[in-house]
DNA sequence: TAGTGGTCTAGACCACTTT
DNA sequence: AAGTGGTCTAGACCACTAT
């Protein structure tokens, strides 16, 4: 692993571990670049790229720290859940409702660019913050891209970590959209009442092709998508 | 400016000009440093932040290209409606619900970084795609950094387009979220029932501080923003 | 083999904030 | 005055791609 991945990694555990809260300082970049043998530009960059991600704030002369968690809420969220829930200091479990090989329906084989019929591994999970369902992730994987998606333990992994690891992931597409969602769907996320969902539908691309296509759906009073731009 | 700013505005001008099309190269970081006389760590900077920013795409051992089009598009339709809805060839027009001054609540008032009851300007403006209006936009501006906002035509230009114009905008921040519309907006986006509608609220900056917070409401069934990410 | 981007070093000067 | 982040230099070695 890069000697700057390797910074990242530790500044992200202090976070995630609950260590370092919320505005907590974060080592300086000459510290940082002592600790671990490594030139200042190495840590500098380390930290840089925690700042992009909107995992901490830097300000000049004053230092680095913890970004308060609404500010925290970038791609993370596509990216990975159950960091994001850990980085907020929330408790994380997942619930598997459906792990299954299943034949293509019309709109999964042209998502996948499979046959209609042909087999694809689905799998849905609920994602709890708390006590509570923050997202049900629906996926449709390519078997011939990531045999063993079906013997995963999912309460201890992500689809999406399984996913990284099982074929390096080139590129993704999503789009973002409001919807009502269905009974089923209600009862996933522990709704009563039908309420204003966000969803985003993705696929995601490796090397050789497809991997993957997922819906996630998170209700409106739970969850909000935060990003930040400079021109 | 600070060199590897002047670069990337050097590269990014090739870009919008024309010059250089999709996919077409850009010059290595080794020609870069040549040509601007800077070392090859400050070309290096300027071609990294834009491939950050999805306006190019680099490949180890080949080069730098100009990113496709469908990239670059992510962004856009928080950026500009009217164009985002004349890219898809459709008709576009405005109908503007709403243009004066007003006292800022306590939320506005925060915000704006101003005091509660200070001046604002308010405006809500229905976006239409042919027939039918897909995004109401409720926005109120800080007066001391637009002092012309009121006095605009809002059905020949776009309160963005104007502010951008009036005032360099450096950043935004925006939080997406899926809501469900009050009475009010169903009228001005001519719903005839509440239906789930995807919603962005968006500050944004300039250097003297926040120029202006945007409400930005779309309904769910016509309406779904898209995005494209390079891992 | 030559060129490219990816990583890294060991310095340097500056503007800024905190004390 | 000391510490911080922001910028920059002039090298270096590596893995990868194209020829």
């Amino acid at each position: 692993m890069a000697k700057f991945s390797a910074i990242k990694q530790h500044v992200y555990n202090k976070i995630a571990s609950g260590e370092w809260p919320e505005n907590h300082p974060v080592s300086s970049e000459n510290a940082l670049a002592l600790q671990f043998k490594v030139s200042r530009m190495t840590a500098r960059r380390a930290l840089q790229e925690l700042a992009n991600e909107g995992i901490v704030i830097r300000t000049k002369g004053s230092g680095t720290f913890v970004a308060p968690i609404k500010s925290q809420t970038s791609f993370m969220a596509i990216r990975n859940i159950a960091d994001e829930i850990r980085a907020r200091q929330h408790r994380y479990h997942a619930q598997v409702q459906v792990l299954r090989r299943e034949h293509a329906s019309d709109l999964i084989a042209e998502m996948l660019n499979l046959q209609p019929g042909d087999t694809v591994f689905h799998s849905v999970i609920s994602h709890y913050e708390n006590d509570l369902p923050v997202q049900v992730e629906e996926r449709y994987v390519n078997p011939a891209l990531a045999a063993d998606y079906l013997k995963q333990n999912y309460n201890e992994i992500t689809p999406h970590e399984y996913l990284c690891q099982a074929q390096p992931l080139t590129e993704a597409s999503h789009e973002i959209e409001a919807v009502t969602p269905s009974n089923q769907l209600c009862q996933w996320l522990l709704l009563t009442k039908p309420e204003p969902c966000l969803r985003i539908n993705r696929r995601t691309w490796s090397a050789e092709g497809v991997v993957t296509y997922a819906v996630l759906t998170h209700p409106g009073s739970r969850f909000s998508l935060g990003g930040h731009l400079q021109f």
